[in-house]
DNA sequence: GTTAGAATGCCAATAAGTTTGCAATTGAGG
DNA sequence: CCTCAATTGCAAACTTATTGGCATTCTAAC
């Protein structure tokens, strides 16, 4: 649901040749995860690359407080990892399986041996993971420039965007608040402003969109210098 | 100086070979750059991949009223343009000169074709755009958990780490501010609490710090389940 | 030395966001 | 049709950060 980070950029799955994606398979070993089962936790430092084959992994950190801060939520064809992989580095955030989900979980190892036969595969990862950097410099931008209405614009277009129905976003204010990392009375502040525009309608456990084209604009001019990523607009 | 996402990660050009970095030169436009100039902005989409040769170039975004939202600032060997090279995406940020500065360009036809003749080279390039990821992550991260005395610490010591000497900061408290995203008033609040605990005692256009390894378990301790990257430390 | 410019410290007014708590509304299941 | 749990709306007190302004302190250049 709260897809903070996926700015719509195509998931490695995208981008993979059916063959590639069949050797990935080929030498990843499917694990099953039951719902809210842990598949790493911050700092963890094995290394491997995983892929999401089927359900959802949920990405966040928890708060001082006992709060959850979800950061991504990714579904079928993503993938996650690369840190561990190219880098050493531990992981950055608790990873959850969100329903019935199963991962396959690909190891240095078998990673390299791939890539040392099929070059391409590195360019893809590359563009993968480039894709990635920019949606999160994206973000961080956002986050310290931005007030937050329009941050709330921004993210309930991009969860029509992809959700399929550009008019209607389920998700409770809630949900919609912990995306935003703010208190959910915030997020209603914000949603009420947008509300007072006529830009979005908020309902139960959903929001409506009576415009979408209107929103996009009006979060292009208030987003100053930072025109919505991926769609055909054009620079102030 | 300001250097908010520059986690001690390798720059590029530490992590390419010599015989690599020779041949990036090589295929490479070297431009010159005055002080101040635009290198490029937000939003541009011409490719290429630059590396800074000498000098320095800052990143930032204005905001709407017309101050300027640093986020980092590249030295030379450190290279920008991955997104544009590899995933055809628009500059996220301004970059300007900082003083007088070289930059190599390389334009995509000539990277491919490297790239073609030294597979090592997109490995490297993978780790070096993994690095900023994760840089990237464990930033938004702290930005959103991390209340601003802790996310000032981490800098304070993050700079004093790699400007090399681990005792002295050179950087003003509006330099401060600009790196933290945040006005004068609360860096200077924010640095009067590090103070009164002990932990750095600022100065005239420095900040000193009494007792680097306190003020990384001052910091650890507060950051919760966000140690040090690259501090050789164990998980709480 | 003196002095001008830079940097810091501090104050008040304001804005934004958080927490806590409670009332009103919705809708899904019986 | 009713009920109950989830969701939303809202208010008060509080914390944090911002803006603008002004006085003070420091330092480097003269």
């Amino acid at each position: 649901m709260s897809d903070l980070l996926d700015f719509g950029m195509p998931a490695l799955g995208d981008l993979l040749t059916p063959r590639l994606a069949g050797l990935l398979r080929a030498r990843g070993t499917p694990v099953r995860y039951g719902d809210g089962s842990l598949i790493h936790a911050r700092g963890d430092i094995r290394p491997g690359l995983s892929m999401v084959r089927s359900g959802a992994v949920r990405f966040g950190n928890p708060g001082s407080d006992g709060s959850y801060l979800v950061i991504t939520v990714m579904g079928p064809g993503q993938c996650f990892g690369e840190f561990s992989l190219f880098a050493d580095l531990p992981r950055t955030h608790d990873a959850v399986a969100v329903g019935e989900t199963v991962v396959d979980q690909i190891s240095r190892t078998a990673f390299d041996a791939i890539l040392k036969d099929e070059p391409e595969l590195s360019r893809i990862m590359l563009t993968a993971v480039t894709g990635r950097l920019h949606a999160a410099m994206e973000l961080l931008d956002d986050m310290r420039r931005l007030p937050l209405p329009v941050r709330a614009a921004k993210l309930i277009w991009q969860m029509a965007r992809q959700s399929g129905r550009p008019d209607l976003v389920r998700c409770t204010q809630t949900e919609l608040a912990f995306a935003l990392g703010v208190s959910r009375v915030s997020s209603g502040k914000a949603l009420g402003r947008l509300k007072a525009l006529g830009l979005v309608e908020p309902g139960y456990g959903q929001i409506a969109i009576p415009d979408s084209k209107r929103l996009a604009t009006w979060i292009t001019d208030h987003a100053e210098l930072a025109p919505l990523s991926l769609s055909s607009d054009k620079r102030a």
